[in-house]
DNA sequence: TTTTGAGTTGTTCGA
DNA sequence: GTCGAACAACTCAAA
């Protein structure tokens, strides 16, 4: 018997390689629903919001061509879902599972009242799923990277359907109910836009000279994909598909080399998204506790010249600035940045998080916590403690001619190659330019000692208490 | 249970 | 200028 289930979209704005349609669709007719929660827009700022809107504006064109629309509603789900079920005559939901701690809240809560199923897709494979010989979650990357891909499923291809069955007039209200979205030019928000990229970055051979490539801040060297991979625009298991294709067809060792970095870098995202599932307290404290026992300095000033790109270290200022005009940062640069404030300047790692969370398109808490613990040297499989990044080193060794700063600061365009990087004594001095906010020689040892009182702290509370 | 090998992305210093 | 060692043990994962 033909019955109609509800498809809804939360962070799978997709029709290719989206097994959450696929389930709905046995039901024979399906109604495309989104919800605006408030509770999640609220904590949603206004560059990802348009995003979205853009995002489900061109998902609504793609139903409309295969005969059917996105159907959009406001305020709590559960309420939302029950009174359409009733005017739908509906008795089922699917959904993409979600891993986030506020998804899983609340998706519990609506299971008990409602008859939710949700549908692995977000990531390749369920963090459940890929468990040690004990049974217990993996802490480390590299034995949960062999682990999960020792069993891993077929990816065989799922097309987008060709046609899909019409939503009923009387559901509404359409697409035109959401707000209208200012959309980035750096980023057309989309699935067609989505495959676009993905497919240039395998066919101009970028996938074979990543290893290299990656950390050079003034080329395009990596795939940035992650603003679309995290609204669902691109499915993670066709992502891995691609990889793992380009991977087989590799011409030499040099591109197999890259294709599996790559790849690596697309476990590392499933790593994180398990990390988070099994580990929630992540989301608020350092995974290794001795490390809560830093004595952070948390200068504001610090902080707000470190958010504004005016530290006077020309390549940190590039990165932040590039973060705020245009929602997205190079991977490399995000570590630089990252271990500049908390390394450079002692801040706590969640000021940085958070101002992430807050300007990154792609931002996604698994991965944001995830890479900043990581660069910290607080979380699991961390970098090491005294891992303290030089930023005129790091600037000189993957921008070699500046021309990264002179894109995003361009009141040092003029300076010569060779002292781009700063930081500068009396003999250069730039108009509107900071000098260094901190000498990094110094900030490196007031680290490393804090992160020694830290663990000494620790160490001393554990022997008290045997 | 014990043992063994290993662990994303660096920097600094001194020979 | 180049090169290797130190940085600090620790904890994980599997045999």
């Amino acid at each position: 018997m033909k019955t109609t289930a509800i498809w809804w979209i939360r962070r799978d704005l997709r029709l290719r390689d989206n097994p959450t349609l696929g389930a709905a669709l046995k039901h024979g007719a399906v109604i495309p629903l989104f919800i605006q929660d408030p509770a999640l827009l609220r904590a949603t700022p206004l560059r990802r919001r348009n995003f979205l809107w853009a995002g489900l504006r061109r998902l609504d064109a793609d139903l409309r061509a295969r005969g059917s629309r996105l159907v959009v509603r406001a305020g709590p789900p559960e309420s939302v879902l029950a009174s359409l079920l009733r005017e739908s005559g509906t008795a089922v939901i699917y959904a993409e599972e979600d891993y986030t701690p506020y998804a899983r809240r609340r998706d519990d809560a609506i299971q008990r009242a409602l008859s939710l199923r949700c549908v692995q897709g977000q990531v390749v494979r369920h963090p459940p799923d890929v468990l040690k010989g004990d049974g217990t979650p993996y802490t480390v990357f590299t034995p949960f990277s062999k682990r999960w891909l020792a069993d891993l499923p077929a990816l065989g291809a799922r097309p987008a359907p060709e046609r899909l069955p019409p939503v009923p007039e009387h559901i509404q209200p359409a697409v035109d109910a959401l707000p209208t979205a200012d959309e980035s030019p750096h980023f057309p928000a989309g699935e067609a836009e989505a495959q676009a990229r993905q497919a240039r970055f395998i066919a101009s051979g970028a996938i074979y000279r990543y290893a290299e490539q990656r950390n050079r801040l003034d080329l395009d060297g990596t795939s940035a994909l992650s603003p679309y991979m995290r609204f669902g625009m691109l499915g993670a298991r066709q992502v891995v598909g691609w990889a793992m294709q380009a991977l087989a067809a590799a011409p030499d060792a040099s591109a197999r080399k890259s294709a599996q970095t790559w790849l690596n870098q697309l476990i590392w995202r499933e790593f994180f998204t398990a990390i988070l599932y099994h580990f929630p307290q992540v989301h608020e404290r350092s995974f290794r506790s001795a490390y809560e026992r830093i004595r952070w300095l948390n200068n504001e000033a610090n902080f707000a010249d470190w958010q504004r790109g005016q530290t006077g270290y020309p390549v940190v200022d590039a990165a932040m600035r590039q973060l705020r005009q245009t929602g997205w940062m190079h991977n490399r640069a995000r570590m630089l940045v990252a271990s500049f404030l908390v390394k450079d300047l002692l801040i706590d790692w969640r000021w940085g998080e958070a101002w992430f969370m807050e300007n990154l398109l792609d931002a996604d808490i698994a991965q944001n916590n995830g890479g900043w613990q990581w660069t910290a040297g607080v979380g699991t499989d961390a970098a090491p403690y005294f891992r303290i990044l030089n930023p005129v080193l790091q600037s000189k060794r993957f921008d070699p001619h500046g021309a990264y700063i002179r894109r995003w600061v361009p009141e040092l365009a003029h300076l010569p190659d060779a002292v781009i990087h700063g930081p500068w004594g009396k003999n250069v001095t730039v108009d509107g330019y900071p000098r260094a906010i901190v000498d990094h020689k110094f900030a490196r040892q007031r680290t490393l000692d804090a992160y020694a009182q830290a663990r000494a702290g620790e160490s001393s509370q554990t022997r008290r208490r045997k």
